[in-house]
DNA sequence: AACTCGTGGTA
DNA sequence: TTACCAAGAGT
């Protein structure tokens, strides 16, 4: 299999569903069809492609591990030597060793390590005990397809809420299936308080365009376009007369984002055609701001 | 080792 | 509505 597709979708579907990639998936082969067309694309085009689909590191590490690999004539042929490479972890690395190049790499995603702990009873399995387990269940020569139907089973079958048991093959095998409580293994992640943060984003609009700016390199929505923003801090925003508010949920923080008009350009950044901001590459947050200040700027008329 | 890093679907 | 969860990696 073309390496260049499993790495590319391996790397979407990092804490990605697979309904969520696939069209996304099309649209980038569509417009690189190889790793050496995505390393020579403009950093922008692939931060917009990127745009909706989260991790966006992953979008900047996509790039530079494609620039390496098309510099060096392609991908290397086995985990050892993926694992290197910008974006390619432990899991990344394995997978597109037994997918593309067959090797018997054991590649442990939260699926397989969900599946191996319950077959074998296990609260807080260590990465190096689920390796070992699974290490012994794959068959010779028959690696990737042997963890592919291994994931497939923890999606479909040894689900983490509701596993359907009943459907199981490796039923009489499963020592979590023979406590009672399947769902019990591994252990639930202790749940942790979600903060509330509070900030600003400023709508500027000239002739028929918003000023957009690009968010620095690193950190949260990093390289990614977007509306000037305050920080986001711990208080509620000043009482400003806000055109809305957007409330956006990160993994480890909410967000209530008020939307001001602004006259003068705030930052380095450029003006973009209001009527395309679809094509604006902007990430979710950003993306319900402007339609929200879109919406506020023309209310319908229409009761 | 613990924290950072998105988003949308599901129950 | 709330809470959980998803083919993890980087620091």
């Amino acid at each position: 299999m073309d390496p260049y597709r499993v790495w590319l979708s391996e790397v979407m579907l990092q804490q990605t569903t697979v309904a969520a990639v696939t069209p996304r998936f099309e649209r980038f082969v569509t417009k690189w069809p190889t790793v050496e067309a995505l390393a020579a694309a403009d950093d922008a085009d692939v931060f917009a492609e990127w745009a909706g689909l989260g991790y966006y590191a992953r979008a900047r590490n996509l790039l530079a591990c494609a620039r390496k690999v098309a510099a060096r004539g392609g991908f290397p042929a086995s985990a050892a030597d993926l694992r290197g490479l910008p974006g390619i972890g432990p899991y990344t690395a394995s997978a597109i060793a037994a997918i593309a190049f067959g090797e018997a790499a054991p590649a442990i995603d939260t699926n397989i390590r969900r599946v191996i702990a319950r077959l074998h009873a296990l609260e807080r399995p260590s990465d190096a005990e689920i390796e070992a387990l699974l290490g012994n269940m794959i068959p010779a020569g028959r690696a990737g397809d042997f963890i592919q139907a291994l994931m497939d089973l923890g999606a479909t079958i040894c689900r983490a809420r509701a596993p359907r048991c009943d459907h199981c093959p490796l039923r009489t095998d499963c020592q979590a299936f023979a406590t009672g409580q399947p769902e019990a293994f591994p252990a639930p992640k202790i749940k942790t308080v979600r903060p509330q943060r509070y900030g600003i984003a400023w709508w500027i609009e000239r002739d028929g365009a918003v000023w957009l700016v690009r968010r620095p390199h690193k950190g949260l929505l990093g390289g990614m376009a977007a509306l000037p923003s305050s920080d986001w801090g711990d208080s509620l925003a000043p009482d400003v007369n806000a055109l809305s508010m957007v409330r956006h949920v990160f993994t480890h923080f909410a967000l209530d984002l008020k939307i001001v008009r602004a006259g003068e350009p705030i930052g380095e950044g450029w003006w973009h055609p209001v009527d395309r901001l679809a094509d604006a590459g902007l990430p979710t947050l950003f993306k319900r701001a402007a339609a929200l200040a879109v919406a506020a700027r023309r209310p319908c008329a229409a009761a």
